[in-house]
Parts: structure tokens; sequence; C-alpha cells
DNA sequence: AATTGACTAATTTTGAAATTTGGTCATACG
DNA sequence: CGTATGACCAAATTTCAAAATTAGTCAATT
């Protein structure tokens, strides 16, 4: 079997394992009903993944990915989308579409079972909700608001997206994700239109970052992606 | 037996129970302990409540009520409290120093077992961190950002506060609540200094709707308060 | 009249047996 | 050949009934 089939393979077992986990939730999900999901043997399943859990977390991984690779192609079209305000936006937009991705970030036990309690999982919350190099970079382009230190400014971009994301109103989602721009905006960010330098150089940056976390999440994934 | 010495001995058994919540969370305290701890009869305990959870619901009551009153000593003093970024800052102070607030806020399974699921919980949850009644009021003495309306304000406190109380980094208890302050001025608040005659009145109706809910908890308490 | 703790019904815990399921690997297959 | 498989086994989970604990009552006691 070459790469290629291989890789389509291993896809159809993420596949069939994502709408499983949203469906059912991770103890319901047994690696016999990934299997005849995809039309395979139990076996097959295994050749992929060496344990329940890191198929699991592959579909957790995939979903993420994908969720930044259409980040980075926005952000590629408009380097201001790398502000905080407008990124988190993205971000909280992005993932509300995206069950898993969500699960992820609220440590939705019920689909997320032992993972929840995995450390891999909460670097990813941390790395979708503000990074610690992202601040910094904020502070070197002098975007931050004065008087803010990225630490304080990473525990509230930090408690903020926590709140909105675990906070359900009757607001629409964009709604939602419009007030989340306004509070990261007014809080974090410097009066004034940014220099148009800075941002590149954080588009850049974010673009950076984003992208080495793709290829970290790609060389995981190993030969099951593309 | 005087309504003095009953009501000094229901304090007694809530201190007990309080204690003990807070030690060794609602599974493991049991009625006996409490009637042991407070050097009472178990019956005793059922002649002030008639369950364990209306005890238990008790403790929670009569700490939120404690905290309530010194919010509304602090707000006679200084009408300006009544200010969502220093009203919420200062109730972000006081249920940190109060584990079973902050367990009331944080819904801690824990600390609140069967609790955590009971409407009664719910809408203390609700009354503490920024109710309707208080919104309507700041739209209404001019206090909110202009383009803010009441429902997106409260979610956005509502959300706020969560965050702020659900995440926990390195920094200070009041480092983390100056940034609240600093995020809900920025966020919900119209520029410049409000009028005086404004913040009275809303200082006025922060006060009665804090009265009133001190008061309906009172008398839920019934004999065993005062 | 007020308090109590022995008592009971209901809930929770325990533990062992039965079942399910994650992971392996000898076999079948193309 | 190498790849895929499902019968197989150990480990984990579920089941269920017996044992233990505990919420709530009330006749006896103070």
């Amino acid at each position: 079997m070459n790469d290629a089939t291989r890789a389509a393979r291993a896809h159809r077992i993420l596949d069939v394992t994502a709408e499983l986990l949203v469906r059912h939730g991770y103890k319901r999900v047994t690696i016999d009903d990934v299997a005849t999901g995809a039309d395979i043997g139990k076996g097959t399943v295994y050749l992929h993944w060496r344990t329940r859990e890191a198929l699991f977390w592959a579909v957790l991984q995939r979903e993420a990915m994908r969720m930044l690779e259409q980040l980075l192609a926005d952000l590629a079209d408009d380097p201001g989308l790398a502000l905080p305000s407008r990124l988190m936006r993205a971000i909280f937009l992005a993932a509300s579409e995206r069950p898993l991705v969500l699960a992820l970030l609220l440590s939705d036990a019920e689909i997320l079972g032992s993972l929840a309690r995995d450390s891999a999982v909460a670097d990813a919350q941390k790395e979708l909700s503000g990074n610690e190099n992202y601040l910094e970079l904020l502070a070197e382009q002098g975007l931050l608001r004065p008087g803010l230190t990225p630490s304080s400014a990473g525990y509230v971009l930090g408690s903020v997206m926590r709140g909105f994301f675990a906070e359900t109103g009757e607001l629409s989602v964009t709604a939602r994700a419009d007030l989340l721009h306004d509070v990261l905006h007014r809080t974090l960010e410097a009066d004034g239109a940014p220099p148009a330098t800075a941002v590149a150089a954080l588009a850049d940056a974010v673009t950076g970052l984003f992208t080495a976390i793709v290829s970290v999440q790609r060389a995981q994934l190993g030969s099951a992606y593309q």
C-alpha cells in the first residue's frame, strides 16, 4: 500500500472517530465502533495509532490544526487579524463551529474523557487562548496598552477567553464574538490605530508561531497526515 | 429556651458545618459530625433545619449574606462603589477570602455536592455576578457606555466575572482584582467621571437591592439568624 | 417543654462475578 | 511476500446483591 492510500485511510478513521466522539462522547466510543464505521478490522486501527488515547488525541489535533490553517490563510490576506482583539474574535468564531475544538477549550469531560486531564491538552488550551510568546511579541511591538505587562495581559486574555467560551447567554455567536473583540480591544490594546509596521511584524511572528504549531502537529500525526 | 439562646445555637451549628464543609467537602460531612462538633444531639440539628441540604444551604446563605452586609457598609461610606468596575472588584476581593462564597461562584462540586445542581444556587450565582435589575439600573442612570444594551453588558459582566474567578495565575489576588476593575471600567462604563447624582441614585438602588436580598435570606434563615 | 440517641428506611459502599473492551499476534489473504 | 484481520487474552468496566453507613424520626429522658 502506498503512502497516499494509507493517509486516506488514516483520515477516514479520524473522520469516523470525530463523528462518534461528538455524537456519543469519549466513554462510549470503542475501537470496534471506529473500525466498523471505517469498514476495516480492529487491528488496522492499531497500524496507525498505538493506543485509543493517541487516536482520540490525533482527532483533536487535526481539528485544531484545521482551525489554525484557516486562521493562517485569513492572516495572509489581512495582517491586522494578528491583533489580540481580532485574533481572539476569529478564534472564538472558528472554535464555535468546531465542536471538538470547543470541547478542548471548555475541558468538556464528556467528550474529552481522560484526555481532559492530559498535559498535552492543557498545553493546547493555553496555545489557543494566548500563549506567552504571543504576549511578549505584542509588548515588543509596542502594541500593548501602556502600563500592561505581558503577564498581566496574559491573565486578562486567559480569563476573558475562558469566560466568553464558558458563558452561554441568549446572544448569537457573532454578537458574543463582537463583544469579545470589544473587551480585548479596550482592555489590551493601545489607543489609536496601531503602526502598520508593528502590525506587519506581529502578523509575521504570529504566522511563524502558528506554522510552527501546525508543523509539530503534522509531524506528530505522522504519515496519517497528507 | 429563649430566642437568643436558640439563635446562638443555630449559629454554632452553622459555624461547625462551615468549618467541616471547607475542610472535608459536602460528601464527607455527616449530620452526626456536625452534632458532635456542636456538642449537641443529632435530633437537635433537625430542630433547626428540616434536611441536610437545608442546613448546608443555610451555611452558604449566611456566608453570602455576610459578604453583602460588608459591601452594604462600604457602600454607605462610598457611593462610587456601586459602579460595576468597583463593585465587582469589591465582590472579587470579598469572595476571595470566603472559601464558601468562592465555591458557590465556581460551582465547586467537591464543596457544594448536590447543591451545585440546585436552582437556588444558580440564582445566587447570578445575583452575585451582576443581576438584570442592576444592569437596567446602570442603563437608566446613563452609566453604561453608549452602544451597550443591558443584555450585552450583562453577558460581558457575566463572562468576565466567570473568567476571572476561574482563572488562577501567579498574580496576587489584589493584582487580579485591579485587572478585573480595569477590564470592566474600560468595557462597560462611559468615558469621563460619572455624574455624582447618577452615582448616588445607583448607590441607593444597589443598597436597596442588596438589602432586599439580605432580608429575604434573613427571613429564610428564620429564627436561626439574630 | 426541650433534648436526645436508639431506631428504621433509604442511600452508599463494597466486592466478587460477569461483561465489555483495549491491545496483540498468529493466521489468512491478495 | 507484506498487509490486514479478528480470535484471543489481560485488563478495565459494569453489574448486582450483601454489608455498611447515614439521613431523618420519635418514644423516652431530662
